[in-house]
DNA sequence: GTACCTCCCGCAATCGTTTGTATTATCGGA
DNA sequence: TCCGATAATACAAACGATTGCGGGAGGTAC
């Protein structure tokens, strides 16, 4: 009773051979044996409560029905929903989630893969930041299928699923113009990051075609999205610009970094600069004031990973590059018109 | 070379029969062949990178070298350090980590935890609420290891690892008292989570402790730890006690949800009334005003869960019960000395 | 009646390890 | 010289599944 029972019980149950048993509860062998048989096979197993061995047919068949998710920071906000909506889906399937994070620096994150491929895993998904991919990472791409999340690689050689930075920037700055902003500034994240890249570019585009200059003194670049970086970025970029009276933000704890910024000096939040943000991570809305943020869909960021990694794995052949998802806009107070000038 | 090297490959290399090479390989076993062969062995594996296959020793031994974490919702930024903690010393000794989060109620943590069982992972750690545990994971117990965190169940009959409640409320009260408060108020937890009762009890005990009355009329228990929950307790609280000038709320998200009913009753915070935290999430330094707070380690919560799940896995007879950890206060703004009556 | 095909099913090998037991070699002691 | 103990290694059976192959039963066509 101790014993799991194993699918030699449910052969001997059903009065058949183990070999039969097998076939008789794999869904696509079930056709080659006697129909009246994979219904006694399969009375037999659910009298019994059989249940495969996962790591016997794993050793069979070469696939552990477990799929690696590697994130740079469990403790990032951004991530949880992204697990959890790859995770959704994936035990949907039957798979089941190892998450290894990285938060001990990119090489962590390679051993982090090694092991996950010496585990057998059948597909991974990456959420590590970089515009680039390591090498052990393109080899892993050999022994599993591979998507990215959140994140892309410059020559788009790898599947990846991202939000539409050039859509979310241009979102709030189309935002800002609509309140009637004309001095808009960006505090960027990290360039060697994709989205800090992505979102830059971005800014600068929609500067253009929102009739703006585009001129490339507005962009103060944070060296790490967080907030004390920002609050430096932002300081440095209103001390080059005094007259600037609304920042796009990189991300939200840049934004958050842009609040200290602006309040040090003795300015205030939404009236005399507006700032946006960019995620909208949980309780911004608390925030006083609350800020004005591009919201990504990072939920299903992860459950369409895992929706084409699950197609990969099945043998498709998912064409590379990006995939964009849309975001919105969470408009709060910590936009509004610019104040009127000279009062 | 698409296909890994096996022992089969390296007994070869080394020449000797693969029994040899394992035990070889095996430092349990090292000893009963000669040191030369284990050298000479060792060397071929080093030379042909053998890593051994996890899923063919697995179904032999019985062991995964595995285990899983069970928690309510990875999108709470409560458990992002408790599986950090976890991690980092799981992997330390060569496990992996699988990681279920029950978001969609107690009957998918159950079957998380079979999911788990079923991958015959080598032990347990649930960070699920509740003061019981269902049928399915007290089972469980038989064919893993099983370790609590962040809860305990009413018997202590299985091992816990949590935070120090009763010391936690404690900091928060005497704090309070110490800058001049008499009327403090508790908005808790729900009863059938174990902080929410536990704390309960706690700041009833303390208030006596300070030399305050410990009426029961100034707890108000929420449905949930969130914001809304935390504004409708609060505000029956303050209607009930409107000369209460302190509240101590079970959880930061409770706390801000204090900070909204204040603020609807047109009091402000850190003066007309002190709020306090626990957790102490992040940003909560960033809200307005910054929230004083019970800290938990929980980081080092996760890593001692492991700790001591390892050394069950081990063999080790560990004392069920709980371990306590001790919190500590962040103390900023938003408690003060109560204003001075009458003024 | 034989040949052939189809349909089911059993046999046995296999995945990569671990481990109980058998085998061989070596050596000391009587 | 021979025996028993000991050490070192080889053999083979597991663990629990999947899967190519072969074979028996039954039916059809000639």
């Amino acid at each position: 009773m101790s014993t799991r029972t194993t699918l030699k019980d449910v052969a001997r149950e059903a009065g058949v051979h183990i070999s039969t048993a097998s076939r008789a509860l794999n869904p696509s062998t079930a056709s080659i044996v006697n129909p009246e048989t994979v219904e006694r096979v399969a009375e037999a197993a659910r009298r019994l409560g059989y249940r495969p061995h996962p790591l016997a047919r794993g050793l069979r068949t070469n696939r552990t029905m477990s799929v690696g998710v590697i994130i740079p920071d469990v403790e990032n906000p951004l991530f949880g929903p992204i697990i959890a909506g790859a995770e959704s889906v994936l035990v949907e399937e039957g798979y089941s989630v190892l998450i290894g994070n990285a938060d001990m620096g990119p090489s962590h994150a390679d051993s982090l893969v090694e092991d996950m491929l010496e585990r057998h895993v059948d597909g991974l998904i990456l959420a590590t930041p970089g515009r680039v991919v390591s090498e052990v990472a393109r080899q892993a791409q050999r022994d599993a299928s591979m998507v990215l999340v959140n994140r892309s690689v410059d020559d788009d050689s790898i599947p990846a699923i991202v939000g539409d930075d050039h859509a979310g920037i241009g979102l709030a700055v189309r935002h800002l113009r609509e309140l009637g902003h004309e001095r808009i500034g960006h505090v960027a994240g990290p360039s060697w990051v994709s989205t800090g890249k992505d979102r830059r570019d971005a800014f600068l585009d929609w500067m253009t075609t929102v009739g703006l200059d585009a001129d490339i003194d507005l962009v103060e670049e944070a060296e790490w999205y967080q907030v004390e970086p920002g609050t430096t970025a932002a300081l440095t970029l209103l001390r080059r610009h005094p007259h600037i009276t609304a920042i796009v933000a990189a991300n939200d704890l840049l934004g958050l970094g842009c609040y200290r910024a602006v309040r040090s000096l003795g300015k205030v939040i939404g009236v005399d600069v507006s700032i946006t943000g960019y995620n909208d991570i949980p309780l911004l809305d608390l925030m006083q004031p609350p800020m004005t943020a591009v919201r990504v869909p990072y939920r299903q960021m992860g459950a369409d990973a895992a929706s084409t990694l699950l197609a990969l794995i099945a043998g498709a052949v998912v064409s590379p590059g990006r995939v964009l998802l849309s975001p919105t806009l969470a408009i709060r107070s910590s936009t509004a018109p610019p104040a009127v000038s000279g009062r």
